[in-house]
DNA sequence: GCCAACGTTGGC
DNA sequence: GCCAACGTTGGC
């Protein structure tokens, strides 16, 4: 099966890129998604050995800001049972899992970021639904050419 | 099964 | 902080 490509969105002030390798082995599980398309993307079709880019949200400049490597591939999202967390959902159990999650591990943090207007301006990058009007999807697709022209740019920058 | 109300996301 | 866009919920 060919390898897929990802980008993940999270808001800095709660997880960062920066927090990410300061986990062990740089690798978490990317919870608390409660979203049926992106959860369903993290269920069926992230694959072990896909790439992601890691994008930073809700900050200033909403950027790209490395790659990541997924290391375990969808299973229940933990947080949904615990009364205590944030992510609570009564709605699931142990049996029928709502919510799904996958690990990812720091590949590589960008020296510079590539920032949501950088992709705006290329026009290789205009498919990308990031870039499409009132997108909110947290996890999502990306082409190759896509994921290997943001990774150029970060390369060209700086 | 429709749709209004509500909550959330996320760029600006 | 604002607000448009979107997804989900719940009454009917």
């Amino acid at each position: 099966m060919a390898k897929k490509y990802w980008l993940m969105k999270s808001e800095p002030s709660v997880f960062s890129i920066d927090d990410l390798a300061k986990e062990p082995k740089k690798t978490t599980h990317w919870d608390g998604v409660r979203n049926y398309q992106a959860r369903n993307f993290m269920r069926d079709e992230i694959k072990k050995g896909d790439s992601v880019l890691f994008y930073h949200s809700n900050t200033e400049p909403p950027c790209v800001v490395g790659v990541c490597e997924a290391v375990k591939e969808g299973y229940p999202d933990f947080t949904a049972f615990d009364p205590e967390s944030k992510h609570y959902d009564s709605k699931g159990d142990g049996d029928k899992p709502r919510w799904f999650m996958v690990d990812i591990k720091l590949k590589k943090k960008f020296k510079k970021p590539v920032t949501l207007a950088e992709i705006k301006e290329n026009k290789k990058l205009q498919k990308m639904r990031l870039v499409q009007k009132g997108n909110r999807l947290s996890v999502m697709p990306v082409e190759k050419k896509e994921f290997d022209e943001i990774v150029k740019m970060s390369e060209n920058n700086g």
